[in-house]
DNA sequence: GACCGCCACAGGCTGTGCCTGTGACAGCAT
DNA sequence: ATGCTGTCACAGGCACAGCCTGTGGCGGTC
């Protein structure tokens, strides 16, 4: 029978102590009580652990082992609990996070240098996921959180973390591919580039939205799965899309990026809602920080 | 706060089953209990371990830091029960046994022999002492047991290991040299040498009722310290003595063993009375059949 | 829509483990 | 010698931790 970590504590002290007496004080407890533990602990191991003289207590050989595998096994118990609380606290772990990939291009180099640095002790596993698949992931308890683009669905909570500016993407050669500036109405002729609907329906529907709010409705030619691939498409000269500004990076040549006056696209932090693993907290406040630093206006 | 044992080993067991009823089944307790074990350890631990749904329980991600730490935390305890258990049933631990001098030449070697290949966790250390540092080192609890001879003293309790013949020792020349045996008033006359009456008082008083019964007061010529002392001041001429018959291996020349009829020298074991370390019940029993084996008539 | 299995909450009981009071014993000082 | 002071052990009483039973809500399933 196994004693309970109680009572190898008390006969611990008892060891350093020499005495039941003060072994007790040092404990709070009564000399009795403790007296009672020491039998307990004989009785569960099944041989005598003190030699009881007038003067105190002295360990027998039996006890003298006791103590030092007590001891061992005592810190070792310290220490598991406080890697369990390290990983309650956030600061220790696994943390599994997808990117798409209009955000991984540019925040996630300097998220994870940040994080790593900050936290040394916590894993950051990152991928590139497309958009169905990481809110799928994110369901499934696949990944901890995900860095995307709203709209998602209801049982995925969000934080928002950045505000970026939104522009025209045109064929290098195009007539507008000169403008400092454009407004979408202005592209209501132009043959359109987007993602299938079906890669994520409420994208579409928020951007049925914008474009009736332009007042037309885009004469979609081709779809393509991925901003590489929608770039691909206007640079070979198929139609114009929309994107955000930083998805410039992705491409350096055959495409134009002009910005569309007052349109903006936000980047969040989402995870599954009641499900926020401890490390998330400390993720999100190094996102929010290199957010800060890429555009320190418009993050938040 | 550190968890006790108790409420690991059931947590370990939730985590095995998937399930807080078929776990509290296996445990023998109420499915209630067992909730209630998991807020305690939630509560310690600070930190939610479990995520509850209507068809179970799942770990979260702590939660699963917990079992894996928890396992290796009570593994690491059935570990050093196990330990302090074998030590306490002698199997492991150290065993330390002074032999005089007289009983080393020809019991060491079989018995350490014999104990180490029955008992190899444990560790044997022999030392060869002069009685009174053995007597002195028995009570000071610094030896665990010693192979001696008696009479000893109160306060070490002793059991008889082996009997064995006793044997005048004469210089090779002296004129009852050829005989094959003789009796102790035989040598009434002789000049003697014998160990000093401080080396051991009890023995002393022994010797001196067994010299009265035969019936003369010895002249003593010379004291000698040790076996090896006595037979070289024999075999120099200064005198005669007595001693086991086992003790012939200490020299080969110069002096004559011949058996002094019915007198016999014990061999016991002794320890600090009601100081017996785990270990000495085992080697009890090796110096047992090892003294069987030296001489199956007169052993015990 | 009823049933079944899950976990949580609430209240009562029991036994573990605490306390106090007391005794035996050894060493020490008077 | 004889109390005095320290030690640990024994015995009895009490409180609360931890168990039980009863009950309710919630999801999935037939």
């Amino acid at each position: 029978m196994t004693p309970e970590l109680r009572l190898l504590r008390s006969f611990v002290t008892i060891s350093e102590e020499g005495s039941l007496t003060r072994a007790a004080a040092r404990l709070h407890i009564a000399q009795q009580s403790l007296s009672q533990q020491v039998r307990t602990l004989e009785g569960q191991l099944g041989a005598q652990l003190l030699e009881r003289t007038s003067r105190g207590v002295r360990l027998t050989p039996v006890g003298a082992v006791l103590v030092r595998e007590a001891r061992a096994l005592l810190a070792h118990a310290d220490r598991a609990t406080a890697i369990v609380q390290r990983v309650a606290a956030g600061e220790e772990g696994v943390l599994r996070v997808g990117f798409l990939s209009s955000v991984a291009n540019y925040m996630l180099p300097p998220v994870v240098r940040a994080f790593a640095e900050r936290h040394p002790r916590v894993e950051l596993q990152t991928q590139e996921v497309p958009i169905a698949r990481l809110v799928a992931a994110l369901r499934a308890g696949e990944l901890d959180a995900g860095l995307t683009r709203p709209p998602l669905v209801d049982d995925l909570a969000t934080e928002g973390m950045l505000t970026e500016p939104v522009a025209a993407v045109l064929p290098a050669g195009h007539p507008l591919a000169g403008r400092t500036e454009l407004s979408l109405a202005e592209l209501a002729d132009e043959p359109w580039v987007l993602t299938p609907r079906a890669s994520w329906p409420p994208w579409h529907r928020l951007y049925d939205e914008e474009f009736a709010r332009a007042g037309f409705e885009p004469r979609v030619v081709q779809r393509g799965t991925s901003p590489q691939n929608l770039l691909a498409l206007v640079a070979a000269g198929v139609g114009v899309t929309r994107l955000p500004l930083s998805s410039r990076t992705l491409r350096d040549s055959g495409v134009a990026f002009v910005p569309l006056a007052g349109d903006v696209a936000k980047v969040v932090l989402a995870w599954r809602a009641g499900h926020a693993v401890p490390s998330l907290a400390p993720f999100a406040a190094v996102v929010r920080e290199v957010a800060r630093e890429l555009d320190p206006v418009a993050a938040g």
